[in-house]
DNA sequence: AAATAGTATTTACGATTTGTTCACATTCGT
DNA sequence: ACGAATGTGAACAAATCGTAAATACTATTT
C-alpha cells in the first residue's frame, strides 16, 4: 500500500459496487468486487487488499462466516456492511475482528472517512500525548485533570477524553460516529445526540471570553477544536 | 525549478545567510536575500522563489505578516524561521498558511532536510488529497475551511465538499449526476438543478477580479474547475 | 441492602442554519 | 430567432444544533 490502498468490496447487490466504486476512483483507490462469500474468499487471497468490505447478507456464506474465516489466517482490515434493521449484529461482527461497521444506504463522506480512519489506526502506531497545553488550556489524561488558566476545573471522565481526542486532533473535524466510536468503542449503540449534551457541558466549563482556542460546530459534520481562529 | 530550486532567504541577521547560502551552494541551490519584510515581498514578487524561508522577528514587516499578504496571491511553499524562546505558536504559523516550522538554532542537514521534505510534498501527486492550495485559494476537506487570498471565507459543508470535489479534478467536467452520487450519495433522488444552485453560491464567496483559477459551465454536461495556464 | 451522590443518557423543543425548489431572467448553441 | 440549458434571487422546507430537564445508571457510603 505503497500509493493507494487495494479494497475488495464484497456484497451480492451491484448497486452497492456502482456507488462505492465511484467514491473509490474519486479516492483514486483501486477495488476489486466479489458478488457472494465464498467469492469473496477467493478475492481475499488472490487479490491481497489493504481492506475489505463486507456485506452481511450475502449468498453461500454469511460476511459474518466470511470475517472468522479471514480472521483465521489474516488481519487485514474489515469494514461490516449491513442494511438498516440487521443493526443487531453489530456486536457480533465486531467481535469477530471488524474494525467498523456501516449502516445502509452509506453517505459517501461516511464510507471514505471510515476507511481512511481504519488505515490510519492501523498503520500509524498510536502518539502518546496524554497531556496537552494550549494558552489557558492543559489537558492531562494521565490524570483526568483539566486546568483553565492554571485552574482545576472539574470535569468528568467522559468530557476529560472527549476534549483531549478532540484537542489532539486540531482543526480537524470528527463526526459524532467517530467521537463515539473513538471514546465509548465500537460496541456502543446510543444516540449520537448524546455528544451535543457533553460538548455543551465542556464548552459551559472551560469557555472564557477571549480564549484563543474554541470547540466549534461543523454544521451537519461534527465538532473540532480549533486555536486562535 | 526544472533543476535545482531557488530558496529566498528573509532574515535581518546576516549570519542567517551566510549560514544558509553555505549550505544551499553547497546543495547547489540557488538563492537570493531580503533584511526585512518590506524588502522580503518585493523579492517574492521579482525572484519567483521555488520556496521562501521566513524570519519571524524582522523590521518593517514581521515574518508572520509577510507570510499572511504572500498566501494571498500565492502559493510557494513558505518555511518559518525563529528563535528559541520566540513562543510563536507552530500552530499560527502553520494555520496562516506556512509549510514548516524550524528553531534556530538549526543545523545544516536539518534545514536541508526541511526543505526537500516540503519541496517534494509540494511536488509529487498529492498524498494528502483533503488539503488543496492554488494562487489565492486554499480548500481544506478536514477543516472545512475554505481561505480566499489567506481569509476565511465562511462555506457552508456542501459548499466546501463540492468546491473541493471539483478542485480536485482540474479540468475535468463533472456532470451533475456525478456530483449528486459524490457528494449526496448512490440514495439521493433530488432535482439536478439543486447543483446550480450551490454553484452559484460558491462562486459568489470565492470568485474575485483576476483569479487565476473559475468554476466553469460545460454547456449540456456539468462543471469544472479551472486552472489559467 | 438501601440510600445517596455523582455521572451519563435520553428526550423534547425552540432556534438556527442549511438545503431545496420555484419562478423568472439570461445565455447558449443551432 | 428559437428552444434548451443555465444563472439568480427569494421563498420555503428540512435538517441540525443548543439547551434544559427528566431519567437511568454506577459506585460508594451508610
Amino acid at each position: 500500500m505503497a500509493t493507494a490502498p487495494h479494497i475488495l468490496i464484497c456484497d451480492d447487490d451491484p448497486v452497492v459496487h456502482e456507488s462505492l466504486g465511484l467514491y473509490f476512483e474519486n479516492e483514486h483507490f483501486t477495488y476489486s468486487s466479489a458478488y457472494d462469500g465464498r467469492d469473496a474468499l477467493a478475492h481475499v487471497v488472490s487479490d491481497k487488499p489493504d481492506l475489505i468490505i463486507l456485506d452481511v447478507m450475502m449468498p453461500e456464506k454469511t460476511g459474518i462466516e466470511v470475517c472468522r474465516e479471514i480472521r483465521k489466517t489474516l488481519s487485514t482490515p474489515i469494514i461490516i456492511l449491513t442494511a438498516k434493521g440487521e443493526e443487531i449484529d453489530r456486536v457480533l461482527g465486531l467481535e469477530l475482528g471488524a474494525d467498523d461497521y456501516i449502516v445502509k444506504p452509506f453517505s459517501p463522506r461516511e464510507v471514505i472517512a471510515r476507511i481512511k480512519a481504519v488505515l490510519r489506526r492501523i498503520n500509524e502506531p498510536q502518539e502518546n500525548t496524554s497531556f496537552l497545553r494550549f494558552e489557558g488550556l492543559e489537558i492531562n489524561l494521565d490524570n483526568y485533570q483539566v486546568k483553565v488558566k492554571g485552574e482545576l476545573v472539574p470535569c468528568t471522565p467522559k468530557e476529560v477524553e472527549i476534549l483531549h481526542l478532540l484537542a489532539s486532533h486540531i482543526g480537524q473535524v470528527m463526526d459524532r460516529e467517530q467521537i463515539l466510536s473513538l471514546i465509548w468503542g465500537y460496541d456502543y449503540f446510543g444516540d449520537t445526540r448524546t455528544v451535543d449534551t457533553h460538548i455543551k457541558r465542556i464548552r459551559q466549563k472551560i469557555y472564557y471570553e477571549g480564549a484563543p482556542w474554541s470547540l466549534i460546530t461543523v454544521y451537519g459534520v461534527g465538532y473540532k477544536f480549533e486555536v486562535n481562529s
